[in-house]
Order: C-alpha cells, then sequence, then structure tokens
DNA sequence: ATGCATGAGCG
DNA sequence: GCTCATGCATA
C-alpha cells in the first residue's frame, strides 16, 4: 500500500482570516535578523537579501497543491511586528569555503581559557544548579582557531569524524561535494560567534536539551518561543532535530546562536511567563503522506547504494517497478541524501564500537557520535 | 522522533 | 532537477 493519496481534506480552515495567519514564518520580511546578522558574520546570511522578492509561484501546479490560495504565498499576513526574517542561508554558500572546515578536530583553544573545547570529555554535570545562573550557561564560542591545535589532533580525541570533506569514493564517485574548502587558513575573526566545532555543536546541543528539559519547555515551546523574540519561528521538528545533531552542520551553526540567546535569556529570568502565544493551525493544502512499504523501501535504499543520484530515465523506471509515483520516488532520493549530510547521518545510534568497521559494510557512512537520545 | 513534502535559489 | 532549510503529519 504504498498508496498515495489523495489530498488532505484535512483543516479547511479559511484562509481570509488575516489574524491567525499561521505560516508567515515564510516570508518574512528581515526585521530582526540584524541581530542575528551581527552574530553570525559572513555567509550565513547572504542569501537572506531575496527573502521574498519573487516566488516563480509554483511552476509545477501538483494537483494536491492547494486549492485555498491561501495566505502562504500571498503575502500579506499580519505581520506581528516581529516575523520572522532570518532563514536566510537557503543557498549553499558553496563559496562558503568555511564549513566543514571544523572537522578538521581543531579542539582549539588548547592552552588557555579552554572553555568547553576538550569536548565530550568533561561536560558531565552541565545542568548546574540554576542556583548560580550565570556562570557559564552562556556556551562561549571558541573565538579563535589555535592553528597548531588543528594541525594535529589528540590521539585520544580523534573520535568522530562526521561527513568528511573528502568523502571515501569507495561506492559513490558521483557525489559532488559543494565545495573544496580546505581545513584550514580560514582567518577566524574576532566577533564573538565564529564557526563552531562539531563538538562544540555537539555540546553544545546535549546542554540546550537538558535545560531545556529542566526549564520544562518543549521543543515546540522554543520553536515558538524564538519567534516571538526574535522574529523566527521554528517548528518542533526542527528544535529536535538540532538537538539529535541530524542537522546540516552549516544549519547547527545558523540557529546555534539563536538557541544560545533563548537559553540565556529564558534561565536569566527564571520564572518568567512562558511565552506561550500558539499560532493556530496552519491552512496548506499539502499532498497526503505517502506511505512507502518496508519491501519498497528496501528496495529503494538498495538502489540509493548502488546509485544515489539516479537519472530522471532511472527513476521513472524505478518508479514503475516499484509502482510508485515518479516524484515519490524522486523526493525519495532527494530526502535520502539529504540524510546522508547530516551531521548525524543516517543509522549511527552509538557512537562508541570502534570495531564495528571490521565487518560492517556501512556505506558512505562515517559514524559520528551521536548519543542516547532522550 | 521521523518520513515524506514544499519551496527558494541555483544552475 | 538538484540542494538545502524547514515543517506537517504520522508512527
Amino acid at each position: 500500500m504504498a498508496t498515495t493519496a489523495q489530498y488532505i481534506p484535512r483543516n479547511n480552515s479559511l484562509p481570509s482570516n488575516p489574524l491567525m495567519h499561521p505560516d508567515s514564518d515564510r516570508m518574512h520580511q528581515g526585521t530582526t535578523y540584524r541581530e542575528v546578522q551581527k552574530m553570525m558574520h559572513h555567509e550565513y546570511l547572504q542569501g537572506l537579501a531575496a527573502t521574498n522578492t519573487g516566488h516563480p509561484m509554483s511552476l509545477t501546479h501538483h494537483q494536491w497543491l492547494p486549492t485555498s490560495n491561501t495566505d502562504w504565498s500571498s503575502g500579506t499576513h499580519i505581520g506581528q511586528e516581529h516575523k520572522a526574517s532570518v532563514q536566510a542561508s537557503r543557498e549553499d554558500l558553496s563559496n562558503g569555503f568555511h564549513h566543514r572546515s571544523h572537522l578538521v578536530h581543531q579542539q582549539a583553544q588548547s592552552g588557555h581559557h579552554g572553555s568547553w573545547a576538550p569536548a565530550t570529555t568533561h561536560h558531565l554535570s552541565p545542568l548546574s544548579p540554576a542556583s548560580n545562573g550565570h556562570q557559564s550557561l552562556v556556551y562561549s564560542q571558541p573565538g579563535y582557531t589555535n592553528l597548531n591545535a588543528m594541525l594535529s589532533p589528540q590521539p585520544g580525541t580523534l573520535h568522530h569524524g562526521m561527513r568528511d570533506p573528502l568523502h571515501d569514493d569507495s561506492a559513490s564517485h558521483d557525489n559532488q561535494m559543494e565545495s573544496p574548502q580546505q581545513a584550514f587558513s580560514h582567518h577566524q575573526d574576532h566577533s564573538d560567534e565564529d564557526a563552531p566545532s562539531s563538538d562544540d555543536l555537539e555540546q553544545f546541543a546535549k546542554q540546550f536539551k537538558q535545560r531545556r528539559i529542566k526549564l520544562g519547555f518543549t521543543q515546540a515551546d522554543v520553536g515558538l518561543a524564538l519567534g516571538t523574540l526574535y522574529g523566527n519561528v521554528f517548528s518542533q521538528t526542527t528544535i529536535c532535530r538540532f538537538e539529535a545533531l541530524q542537522l546540516s552542520f552549516k544549519n547547527m551553526c545558523k540557529l546555534k546562536p539563536l538557541l544560545n540567546k533563548w537559553l540565556e535569556e529564558t534561565d536569566s529570568n527564571t520564572g518568567s511567563p512562558t511565552n506561550l502565544d500558539k499560532i493556530a493551525a496552519q491552512g496548506r493544502k499539502r499532498k497526503k503522506r505517502t506511505s512507502i512499504e518496508v519491501a519498497v523501501k528496501g528496495a529503494l535504499e538498495n538502489h540509493f547504494l548502488k546509485c544515489p543520484k539516479p537519472s530522471a530515465h532511472e527513476i521513472s523506471t524505478l518508479a514503475g517497478t516499484l509502482q510508485l509515483d515518479k516524484e515519490v520516488v524522486r523526493v525519495w532520493f532527494c530526502n535520502r541524501r539529504q540524510k546522508e549530510k547530516r551531521m548525524t547521518p543516517v543509522g549511527v545510534p552509538h557512537p562508541n564500537m570502534e570495531d564495528v568497521y571490521s565487518q560492517a559494510e556501512t556505506p558512505p557512512l562515517h559514524r559520528t557520535l551521536q548519543s542516547p537520545v532522550q
């Protein structure tokens, strides 16, 4: 029953009601982003400018598309004054050379003030008693990279290496990496928010989650709060993925400052009212989620292993064979590829176990650590 | 927590 | 048509 289905009847709330305007997170006119802008310098935002300049309005009208012409897409929204803004970084700053440069376990800050640098080794009791509150809940950034450290990872620390830049071409020859960023030599300027390392992110995500829970917020709350505080609303999904390191490195970098800010703010004024102003439901029409059978999924997986990027023709063929819609297959591959690019690639539950690769034939995966989730 | 989906931006 | 950020809907 990989049946897909029709459109969703779900909700017919109406469009014309400007009051609750659901989405809005997609069209934002920059407002607060200056805030973010300074936080994350360069490229992350460059795509920003082009926010809602002009959408080609779906060239492809899928049947399931909107009947409701509603909001989304038709600008007007009530802005609550803040409304999103950032979102930027849409494009893959292929020129953005420096991301991933962090991969080099530059657990920098060798000598001095090694805040939480050494990663995974000492962050065990992060949730310090709220009593002291300040102190170092505010995760400071590494600030600068110690070149020396970069070049020589300590023997004991080279554990995970998430998506490496060089990809083992063992199986995939096609993968065109976006950019050849060379790890070093990226000047790290001052500011305060510089490119965090993978370890930084992992650490932060972990602590973030702990604090969040301790403070009694759900992932959805946080997503909403970010909207009210900084103008960027995020869904529960995104927060969840952030905590689980299931976003791309770049995306993690982008979100971190925001979440960090929320964290600071939130635990500084403890007991403050939970800004829960739910925004109501959405009115977007979406194709109903296709449920692909396990067997079929297996087949897709196999194809993926052989060829992560099938041609259009290949997709149709496959679609025909599997009795799926071509579009569904195409999207499946896109999603599958995207998963592979996350900080925590597909199935890599345990950080430890260094011996797995002895017999495992894990494809293009490089294990990463990702620890127990919740 | 995750699977499938949408859409901007970019060739 | 792809990548990438993001999210609705669902398991």
